[in-house]
DNA sequence: CTGTTGGCACACCGCCGACAA
DNA sequence: TTGTCGGCGGTGTGCCAACAG
């Protein structure tokens, strides 16, 4: 054996030279997952960067410092992304460097909104959990008739039996050879010599999938996502959890206070949720007023790498940790699913990875009203998908009932550069003429169509729906808000928060004593309250009696909250 | 297989309830690693554990944050030290739990003195590197016969051939069987049967080394020591290296600033040095002024775990990273090694890693001096290594020339408890009647020598030495310090540091800008530098001109420096 | 005394169709 | 259509003594 390549730890950074292929690293990451494109802005949540550390470690942290100088978000730009695979269990992760930002350019929200319209999941792909046959030493690999038919290249059946040599690559361009045999009684594609290699080398087990992909150049690509259970525990011998979590903040904190870049790491399989929001997508999401009991639907993957989407209802909204991350809209909406697997769907979810359904239609099946819209499972995302959800949420607006010119000014939130002229502008005719969808005073609109024909909401009555757990005319009479006075508090707060982040750490906190003795509504925390108790039209509704006692269950009208 | 229990990563966290045995853990760890008790004092140097991180990381951090407010030393109370291994690579470590003290007990000074007694090395045990024989599937282990003779259980010769069932337990407590035989013509012991799943297992590979324990309940114990090559790379997925090396520095600073306690790891093999030192160890490593050309011993672990001693000179003295670690004693001073395999030992240390011989005698070869010492190799380390390398350094003032009772008072520098004493009475009487062996001025101690008997001197003319690369005159020249001068400065500094110690970092820093502008003597590094240009009796050298750029030569009188 | 090698036996890896779900 | 099984052939693991350094 010459100069044992250490196959424990095979030569660490030597295939990351090479750009990992974007498409293989989707594929693995999950279609669930695309990235924001370097020179967008995000909002980075430093509590789901959190997040991500603590299941990593697979423990929870009983210590979780506060740092009360770094806010629960950050807008920031995203300088540079770099896709990478861990040399040793393959996981994949990417590298961001951000940098808080404190104004930005047209340009740059506009990458931003382009963000949303990036597909990164391949077409050409099949993706297969491994049975307890495919990775036992006894046999080879049983390959799906469709899969090997789409995506291997064609046999020549006048063989017998037919058969060829498949050569595919993994994230780190090793090549990987394999046996391909069309044969049995009944015939079915196998992957015979060589698979087991690749099991017993990449470490795989019955459970753990794998995927293939044809890409533009025909060449086969070959990707692993293990199963959760194996997911990389990371014992971390060097430092403790709590420095991690220290570390995390304290970079963010450190780039806050001096508006510098740093680097971050984004897990998607090891991660609850993203935590590096494109800022397009966030403001989109934050056009949408979530109130208790409001329906909702969220995208799940399923074994396949395809998607579904479950239902849902927000039965709480408030803090997930009152002490450290006060008025955080990370994770702030605490929901119910209609089907009752406990444990695979979150018990709490941030306003952006849902996509609300209007209440007073909660009680329509989505059959009903989405004959046109046969999503496929399987197929992957693309950037209509939050107008889609309004559009089958309020179908009737839609082209089902004649209204075909309504969808590009009248749905799906602003788009950002609408937004923006506003917002420079200082002009508020869009919420006038009908913006905010969400906003609008369900009661109103469902008068309208009930009074139009309400044979068509109660001729189908949902079939077998589960009761909700919230009232939902008490939750319904709070979407009585006035967009006029909301927006202004939005952009305000963000304003605030500017020459704040141009403040060096320490100068900053000396600041905040002075002003939390003197003028506390002019410290960025108290900002938050004051705004969320100023004069609206809103009502504010207490649930206390049905919520658990660590929800606060206040219903702010800013949207910002 | 049921419920497969992931070969990958094993149940993490299961083996780590029960308690670690501390003698395979010090086998694991090496000779040269003594961990302090809990309850004692120590010096934590965060210099130290960013060069942890970033061996852990195996990649030059080129961005490193600097912590002004961090000081290059915490004095800190180890409040708890529990073992730990890898439960996937079987690395050890030690989580320590510290906290930055402002003052001390006298209980915890004699308990961090207990700390250097304590030596873990286990008496019955040997460690094998493995050969590609070991480790080949084709074979078994060839167990060398002393080592089967020495710690295995005897086996009954009178079979034929002779053999037995061995079960040694691992870190995990994990029980692994080998069929112990001896045969062959020439006869040898063998681990056959179970050997490979051992190796295959650990992943063990030519180079890397088993030991075998006998404890006192005559278990058999088994542990494993990887090359170096092979340390765990830790590609981190999870947080960049860059968060990671300020989660360490903001730990720390954040427990110095609120004197609250801090958990580390501590790991003994991918470390290049400890970084938490037991405070006597410390302190007394502070009695020896450091010189240029100084000659001294430094203690490395042989192939076999045992120990060996290198000879080398410093040949510079100054901070390694003049930029965020200005006046650090972590690795301060730069040598130079007799025995040039450069790269395998150190160009800096820290002086409490060395053990100094007196220069006037750097020409003199220790054989001649030392015939009543003859270390074993492979000994284990004892509390008196201080004491006989001052022994070593001076052997005239020693057992030799008939000064039996001159070792508990002259030579070791200051046992705690004298220091103390002197330290509460405010007396010096300790260092005008002969303390400080090291800071007598060696020419006088030569003079007296040399006119008693130069012959002992001259007829020992070092046989083939390496021409030291400095001025030997010129640094020995700078020996002439005054003990009694020095002696307060070096705990005033340590005072001064105590009501900083108290405050929290952000008063600390708004205080330490008053202080530059109105009264810069009073900030702690201020102090350093008014203490080094006080007038005092000694010399200042400037080598610059010799010395690389990088390197401060100026040598400050007080021996804290 | 111990590292490597050739010889040899047998266990299990891995390819095959037969079933059945 | 595809997961598992019994069948069987061949490779490689692993025990042995013979060398040699």
């Amino acid at each position: 054996m010459k100069a044992p390549t250490n196959g424990f730890l095979p030569n660490s950074g030597e295939g990351e030279r090479k750009s990992i292929n974007s498409e293989l690293w989707h594929g693995c990451a999950g279609p669930l997952v695309s990235l924001p494109p370097a020179g967008s802005l995000v909002v980075y949540f430093p509590q789901g960067h959190s997040e991500q550390v603590a299941a990593s470690m697979q423990k929870q942290t009983d210590f979780i410092p506060s740092y009360p100088n770094l806010p629960s978000k950050l807008i920031c730009m995203l300088h540079n992304v770099t896709l990478h695979a861990d040399t040793e269990t393959d996981e994949v992760y990417a590298q961001m460097t951000l940098q808080p930002v404190s104004k930005y350019e047209k340009e740059a929200i506009l990458a931003s909104d382009m963000g949303l319209k990036q597909s990164r999941q391949p077409s050409d792909f099949f993706c297969k959990t491994l049975t307890a046959s495919d990775t036992s030493t006894h046999g080879g690999f049983s390959v799906p008739r469709r899969a090997a038919e789409k995506i291997f290249p064609p046999l020549d059946y006048s063989m017998q039996p037919p058969a060829q040599e498949l050569v595919a690559s993994d994230l780190h361009d090793n090549n990987w050879t394999f046996r391909h045999i069309y044969r049995g009684q009944p015939k079915r594609h196998l992957l015979t010599t060589g698979w087991s290699v690749f099991v017993s080398t990449k470490r795989l087990f019955a459970g753990d999938s794998v995927l293939f992909i044809r890409d533009e150049k025909s060449q086969l690509l070959l990707g692993i996502k293990r199963a959760n259970r194996q997911q990389s525990a990371l014992s971390s011998s060097v430092i403790s959890s709590d420095s991690m979590h220290i570390g995390v903040l304290a970079a963010a904190a450190h780039a806050a206070a001096n508006n510098s870049p740093f680097t971050i790491f984004f897990n998607p399989r090891a991660s609850p949720s993203e935590f590096v929001i494109p800022l397009a997508k966030y403001n989109k999401a934050m056009y949408t007023q979530a109130s208790l009991g409001m329906r909702f639907r969220m995208v799940f993957e399923t074994e396949e790498s395809g998607v579904r989407r479950y239902m849902g209802t927000i039965t709480g909204i408030g803090d997930m940790d009152p002490v450290r991350w006060k008025n955080s809209q990370w994770r702030n909406l605490q929901v119910g699913w209609d089907e009752s697997t406990t444990g695979e769907r979150p018990s709490r979810v941030s306003l952006w990875e849902i996509e609300p359904v209007v209440t007073p239609f909660y009680i329509c099946p989505p059959p009903f009203f989405r004959p046109k819209f046969p999503k496929q499972p399987g197929m992957p995302e693309d950037e209509s998908d939050i107008e889609d959800a309004f559009k089958r949420a309020m179908p009737w607006l839609g082209d089902d009932f004649g209204m075909k010119d309504a969808s590009s000014s009248i749905f799906p939130g602003l788009s950002l550069v609408q937004w923006m002229s506003m917002q420079q502008n200082n002009q508020f005719s869009a919420a006038q003429s009908g913006y905010f969808p969400s906003m609008v005073s369900p009661n109103s609109l469902h008068g309208n169509l009930s009074s139009d024909d309400p044979s068509k909401l109660l001729n189908f009555h949902a079939p077998v729906m589960p009761a909700p757990t919230v009232q939902f005319n008490k939750a319904n009479s709070q979407n009585q808000v006035n967009p006029l006075q909301q927006l202004p508090a939005v952009w305000s707060q963000q304003q605030q928060l500017q020459p704040l982040l141009q403040t060096p750490i320490n100068q900053l906190q000396q600041q905040r004593q002075q002003q939390q003795q003197q003028e506390p509504h002019h410290s960025p925390q108290q900002q938050q309250l004051t705004s969320t108790s100023a004069p609206t039209t809103s009502t504010t509704i207490t649930a206390a009696t049905t919520a658990p006692a660590t929800t606060t269950t206040v219903m702010p009208t800013s949207s910002f909250k």
